[in-house]
DNA sequence: CATGAATGAGGTTTCATTCAT
DNA sequence: TATGAATGAAACCTCATTCAT
């Protein structure tokens, strides 16, 4: 994407008077709404706006266009979550695999469920442009992240390899996006918690594991 | 959905004709192409006729509108993708649980990367109106298919319960997503492969040995 | 102005069907009547197509924007005014000097006042985008033909050079213009016509005397 | 136009204040600026105001609409223009006739020449409202001023009638237009001062001398 | 059956202007 | 007085869909 392209979906002005403040919160959550209220493809300027309580031109002073408030929405909660896992990652060094894999999954699963209006709503436009690029890049952060986090395992010799990280990371988002949209009462999410743990535990385990064995095998490759 | 919408989207009707089919199958590889070429949002019914080589009237001879150009197209994906998974359980019937798992998980990834274009278009698309049901639906078919598989295993007494068995196939989604969004490589591809089959198999083996010791924790809720 | 501009503001398609071919007529006439009746800045693509009795829609087909409809009318005007400037200097080769120039400020103010609807229109979008280029290139091919017409002369030894030519041809233009936007009545527009003539052969005929006697001093500069 | 309507364009206050004369002036030279840089149909009061250092808030103190402000600073500049022709005119009074052309023509292209950057951004609201009109004004000042001298003329015995004097002006604004538009180098500003004295003179000379000739035949008209 | 011209509702975006701070 | 956030009418333009040829 060029640098141009960028630029146009970043904000327009930064809110100084506490009303303008209101404003943008006021145009942000309005988003959500009219996501999940009427859909991707029938989300239009004006209906945000109007749920919003301002009027068009106020939504256009804050974000120079559609994309860039869409892109916005999406790219506060994809850092939300990145810095979850981040912040799960620093926390959980030098402790065992295990004890690990559990913080940094119940930590994802926390990060999505706290606002899972939000989370819905924008699986409807992740798929628009910019979206994928904005979740590769909050997808990195994350892996990095782990990536780190792992090389500090207090009982493992074999360090999972960065396929691995994006595997198991992947995963994670995949099977939270299936509950969200199936309907995430508190049971299921408990229940997704707990299994989502022992996925990324057992995977972590068998890579691990594994690559420890065929070590010469991998790395000749 | 009301009856009625869900019969608005069907195609209007059945290609007898030999060149009819050749129209229709045009028509399908357009909207690929224009999916992949312009995005979802720039993808309109005369672009499509045109890259089809039809004229637009033509196009709404065979289906009544946009969404059902859009949901057969991913519902003929699905279909393909599900139908492969059902084959694979069939097939792998009462073979050691291990065995079972591998098969499958091939099995869907090569049903995915056979046409990695179309798998990619399609993500455009599915969350659309009606996207999220059929995929639901298509799910659905697959969960039910690896259940009954799962029942014959050869070699377990635990049988993994259904949430499990949906884990692991958002797990499966989620991962082969991800592969084809980065930029499927033949040698990521086979990477993936690999490691599904792991992922897979490790969190089966975790649940079902879980299961047993906690059967009766389990029942009790 | 880079290549895109320029494609962008060609017509989008050309009328093949004898329908389209009224369509488009249509919609020229109608521009030059919004022209006139709400001025340039009070013309909008819907006034223009309900003026020609189409949809705006339609007239989208034929103008892929504002900006290409106001174009195509001022380069047909400009076209034929400067066509009208050829032939008369083809015409009138090979004459002596001042029956040159009678002719081609005759044929330069009939052809003003043919439709002078339209050329009192076009004042109003001359100095829009793109205008000022449209007029310059049809003064070139004024001032070419013109010049390569003076270059017959059957009386004179200097040709007036480039400069005095270009100098005769926008005294045209603004004489002109001053008469239409003062209102010209047919009595009015005879005076022009002779006075014209009189202006731009008393010019060139002190021009090319004076180049004669000054030949030495001209050229040495 | 009706008497509230050219009251609605007169600016708003008589600057008294020095600091409010500065705002004022910031304003005016900000319009050509943007005029030059934006064009017309860009040029907005948001961006007058922000090129010129003041709130929009501010701009509106000093202007009652946008109309106003193209009015003002095209009337202004009309006004110089008409006070320098009439100025030459004064001084010229009593002179023989190609003295006086001389002196009005290279008056004239000398008040249009002083800021072109002003001439030139002018061009681009000429046309719009009220321009046409403010234009009309500010040529029949110059042509009273042209008249009254030239009746004073000290070696002529025919008048050049109005209309004569109107084709004599519009010529020379079509050629300085034409000149500005084209790039007004020094050079080229040299040889249009020149040349339009000479055009001038040779019409005004061969005016006079028919008008001589032919007198009875139009006086008869 | 195929074509493609026509439709017009509705979406995005701009910008002159106001008014509370 | 100066500011700049808010307004909302109105402009431009798209595109799903229809129907005469």
């Amino acid at each position: 994407m060029p640098a141009d392209a960028l630029q146009a979906l970043e904000p327009r002005k930064t809110p100084v008077q506490a009303r303008a403040a209101v404003t943008v919160d006021a145009i942000f959550e309005a988003t959500i709404q009219v996501l999940l209220s009427h859909g991707a493809d029938r989300l239009t300027t004006t209906r945000v706006a109007e749920r919003a309580g301002v009027s068009v031109g106020t939504l256009y002073q804050y974000y120079p266009n559609k994309q860039s408030l869409l892109f916005g929405v999406l790219e506060d909660h994809l850092d939300k979550v990145a810095a979850a896992v981040e912040a799960a990652c620093k926390h959980a060094r030098h402790k065992p695999l295990c004890e690990m894999v559990r913080e940094v999954a119940e930590a994802f699963v926390d990060a999505k469920m706290e606002r899972t209006d939000i989370s819905m709503a924008l699986y409807q436009i992740a798929a628009d442009v910019g979206g994928p690029a904005l979740i590769k890049r909050a997808g990195q952060r994350s892996r990095k992240a782990l990536e780190a986090m792992l090389a500090t395992a207090s009982d493992t010799v074999a360090q999972p390899d960065r396929f691995a990280i994006e595997m198991m990371f992947s995963a994670m988002v995949g099977a939270t996006r299936s509950v969200l949209e199936t309907g995430a009462s508190p049971a299921t999410v408990r229940k997704l918690r707990e299994h989502l743990v022992l996925l990324c535990q057992s995977y972590m385990a068998a890579v691990t594991a594994r690559r420890t064995e065929t070590d010469w095998r991998e790395s000749a490759t």
